[in-house]
DNA sequence: AAGAAGCACTTTTTT
DNA sequence: AGTGCTTCTT
């Protein structure tokens, strides 16, 4: 029997009746076994898989609880249940009942790519000054709306939102978002705001389709509801009103994502939102060590917003929290390489075992260099992932195109590639008229025998040309399945064609994408077999593409060391985790240090990152790191003297690697140097400061140079011999050929063993000299 | 209209 | 450092 699995703080939510839960649940407690115990338990009790709605956190998380729940309820069952992200389940809905909204059940779903695409076009079709209205921002902010529920309407009826934006400097901003909501309806585009927005504005203004949805989804369940923003709120407890069975599982602790707009007060006030709401704890970590337990523990207490919760183990000690300083983000990665080596070695562990967390996406190519020296096999998460490519992306816009020839984002990306002669004055010509006109581009691109638009006679043959090969696509997508639709798109509209011909390793790299998303396509197609109501079409793909998250596309059958960003790593856990990075400005991010508010935000970051760990946690940090392709000075993380000292082994305890020179005091009299020098913290000091600001500081260091020298001296490198083996932190190894000049001035001129001869100013460059 | 070349911006996290 | 965007040349 299944609950035998479970024990008794566990057991409880599983069992629980009717009426709203909320389940607290610390790292590390076991709550997706709850989540997924509790349907199979309902369903056991005879409730129908029909009329229960699990929203979680990634379509692949919600992949895995349905095969669970298949094991013990059978197979056939679970295919009815509702299970997914918000955005994914409920794109799903408005498929089906968007209409009413005047929404095409084919509609496109924008990427955020797109959306800030057709924002930059519109600022531009207004005349607006590209330097104050950027687009980026723009785009964040009437995201951030959406999220609040703040449509165009309500922000015309806001004085107060009127006013910040034109205190801003941006007055027009509402005109931008009114047009940029007119254009996406007008393209029959959702994007990923407004699949929540919209699924709102459907349920509160069609009471038929709220009753509708009310009656089916008799029991939610939500997971990581911390991280649920308003308007999603909304939703649930529109859909939860009627019957009240609603159960939420999180960790307020675990909150980390609130730039995009999710509110952590949804679960800190659950409670208030609905009558006699039953609340669970699950405090027992099963995952970590008592030492991990203990560290997480130590730093989260720092927090003052916070459910009441102590974390708990009964596993063993197990080792400190290793902690290392690297005088480079290169050496770092180093480090990470050689320490996980040894540790496969000691204790026999795969690659799979091993993961490097880190702040900032950008932080992986050092990590994946020293792996790829040392022939680790690894895998990154995130960052520019494959749909993001842009040979990708041209395909999918094809694509898109043939489904929803009102899509005018992907008609811009493709109308002209491969080129065909149709240029900007063209498409701004199109544009113009489509926005008098109320019709799609593509509306106008097959009128024009009636309305040339002003185009002369070979334009508008080639655009007639372009309309007639996406109308033949359509045509095939009528009998064909996605798959040979997509392999006759590529070959026909000339894109495969166009990298071929271009030869360059990056064209054949291109190319072979494209091979990679047809196979891709295939699988979907055959996978698709097997799901309740699906049909394998190109528009179920496409919204698979579009909602797709990067642990989606995970094979898992490869042993790998992982690489990702904390935020990536919610919900997942590995034997041995690296974060690395653990420094000011990157870790608290130099963004996140505004509010107090943001900082707690950072701490749950660090904490989510910690609690991830099963056996060993190592942090690193770095003393110069490359940023923006400059060696950037960096200081230790705060987060690391928030750690209780006797959860910490530091494996680099004095900075003896090179001489400091004594610049800060000299001209502040009262620099902390005990914190420069990275002495040990005082646990339970709170991380105040004194002296200047980083940015202070490493302004002024910048003012004298850096005395780079192996063990402490400069010496060494003063009487540098030609012949003499050396290594550089960026080069690599190579030997002095010639040494020339003196003082400041003095240079070597070496080989490296990777190639080049490069003369370098010693005064700067890190050399150390290889016996 | 197409391709080359210079320039600005980036790196906070993502559905 | 690397990418994508704008401007310049043909």
């Amino acid at each position: 029997m299944f609950l035998d699995e479970l024990n008794d703080a566990q057991k409880a939510p599983v069992l629980h009746k009717d009426g709203p839960l909320m389940v607290i649940a610390g790292a590390g407690s076991g709550k997706t076994r709850v989540l997924t115990y509790r349907i199979a338990h309902l369903m056991n009790q005879g409730v129908d898989a029909f009329n229960i709605l699990s929203l979680t956190f990634t379509n692949k998380a919600a992949r895995e609880m349905k095969k669970r729940i298949a094991d013990i309820v059978g197979s056939g069952e679970a295919k009815n249940l509702w299970m997914g992200t918000f955005h994914s389940v409920f794109a799903r809905l408005l498929r089906y009942d968007g209409d009413k909204l005047g929404y095409p059940s084919n509609f496109t779903i924008y990427d955020t790519q797109d959306s800030q695409r057709l924002i930059a076009s519109i600022i531009k079709e207004m005349g607006l000054d590209k330097d104050v209205y950027k687009y980026k921002q723009i785009q964040q902010r009437i995201s951030s709306y959406k999220n609040s529920l703040i449509t165009v309407k309500a922000y015309f009826q806001n004085p107060e939102l009127m006013e910040a934006d034109a205190m801003a400097k941006r007055p027009r901003l509402g005109e931008i978002y009114r047009h940029y909501v007119d254009r996406c309806f007008k393209a029959g585009a959702m994007d990923f705001d407004d699949l929540l927005l919209r699924t709102n504005e459907l349920l509160n203004r069609f009471p038929e389709v709220l009753h509708k949805y009310q009656e089916r989804f008799r029991y939610i369940l939500v997971d990581e509801y911390q991280d649920t923003n308003h308007s999603q709120y909304l939703i649930v407890r529109a859909l939860a009103d009627r019957f009240q069975n609603i159960c939420v599982v999180g960790d307020d602790a675990q909150s980390i994502y609130s730039f995009r707009g999710a509110n952590i007060t949804n679960i800190l006030n659950f409670q208030r939102d609905y009558d006699d709401v039953a609340v669970y704890r699950l405090e027992q970590n099963y995952r970590s060590t008592k030492n991990i337990v203990g560290a997480a523990n130590s730093v989260i207490a720092r927090n003052k917003n916070q459910l009441e919760k102590v974390v708990w183990t009964s596993n063993e000690e197990g080792p400190r929290i290793k902690l290392h300083r690297s005088p480079t983000d290169a050496e770092e990665g180093r480090f990470v390489a050689s320490s996980i080596f040894e540790e496969k070695m000691r204790h026999q562990m795969p690659n799979g075992h091993f993961a490097v967390l880190y702040r900032t996406n950008s932080q992986s190519r050092a990590i994946e260099d020293a792996l790829r020296k040392r022939d680790i096999p690894y895998r990154i998460y995130g960052g520019l992932s494959f749909y993001q490519r842009k040979e990708i992306k041209d395909v999918l816009a094809y694509l898109r195109l043939i489904v929803n020839p009102g899509d005018e984002e992907a008609l811009k990306r493709v109308v002209n590639f491969p080129t065909r002669g149709i240029g900007q004055t063209t498409m701004d010509k199109l544009t113009v008229a489509a926005n008098a006109s109320g019709r799609t581009i593509f509306e106008h691109i097959e009128n024009l025998e009636s309305e040339p638009l002003g185009l002369n006679r070979g334009t508008r043959g080639k655009l007639s040309d372009f309309a007639t090969m996406i109308r033949s696509f359509q045509v095939l997508n009528q009998s064909a399945d996605a798959f040979t639709l997509a392999e006759h798109v590529a070959k026909k509209s000339g894109l495969l064609l166009e990298f071929k011909k271009d030869g360059t390793p990056e064209g054949i790299a291109r190319m072979e994408n494209i091979e990679e998303l047809l196979n891709g396509i295939k699988d979907f197609v055959e996978g698709q077999k097997e799901v309740a109501d699906a049909k394998g079409d190109l528009s179920e793909f496409l919204e698979d593409v579009a909602l797709a998250t990067d642990m989606d596309k995970d094979t898992g059958d490869e042993d790998r060391v992982a690489l990702m960003t904390i935020h990536l790593a919610k919900g997942l856990e590995f034997p041995y985790v690296y974060i690395v990075g653990m420094e000011e400005d990157l870790f608290p991010s130099a963004m996140s240090m505004n509010t107090r508010s943001e900082l707690e935000e950072e701490r749950r970051l660090f904490y989510v990152a910690l609690t991830r760990a099963e056996k060993q946690a190592y942090l690193t940090y770095t003393q110069n790191r490359y940023r923006w392709g400059k060696l950037i000075d960096a200081e230790p993380s705060r987060f690391i003297e928030e750690i209780e000292e006797s959860y910490i082994e530091n494996l680099t305890p004095v900075d003896n690697y090179r001489y400091r020179p004594l610049i800060d005091s000299d001209i502040f009299g009262d620099v902390d140097k005990s914190r420069l020098r990275q002495k040990k913290p005082v646990a339970g000091t709170p991380p105040s400061r004194t002296g200047p600001k980083p940015e202070q500081l490493r302004r002024l260091r910048k003012l004298k140079p850096d005395i780079a020298s192996p063990k402490g001296s400069d010496t060494v490198i003063a009487d540098l011999q030609e012949g003499t083996r050396v290594d550089h932190s960026r080069f690599g190894a190579g030997t002095v050929l010639k040494v020339e000049g003196a003082g400041n001035d003095k240079k070597a001129e070496i080989r490296f063993e990777r190639g080049d001869v490069k003369k370098l100013l010693l005064r700067f460059a890190k050399l150390r000299v290889l016996d």
